[in-house]
DNA sequence: GTTGAGCGTT
């Protein structure tokens, strides 16, 4: 398994809306919406965990395309927690 | 009721 970066997304973005969009392209265990510790307003960034053998399918099938009306960045995660 | 580069929570 492996986390994948998405930004660039609109603010109504939700971690659903990601998950139906890489499931189109790969496998998806689970997605999350990256909201505001405080305000709880999105903050236009998500993460994705998807099957670690779709990734370059995934990255390359979604990243510089359009969700949600926005064109949208998306990339393998580097922060958090290392591949171990 | 707003905003727009970047990497999340135990």
């Amino acid at each position: 398994m492996a986390t994948l970066y998405v930004g660039n997304l609109p603010w109504a973005t939700k971690a659903e809306d990601l998950q139906e969009a890489f499931s189109q392209y790969g496998e998806v265990f689970s997605s999350r919406v990256i909201t505001d510790r405080e305000t709880g307003r999105s903050r236009g960034f998500g993460f994705v965990e998807v099957n670690d053998a779709d990734v370059e399918k995934m990255v390359a099938a979604l990243n510089g395309t359009e969700l949600g009306g926005r064109i949208i960045t998306v990339n393998e995660a580097k922060a958090r927690e290392p591949r171990t």
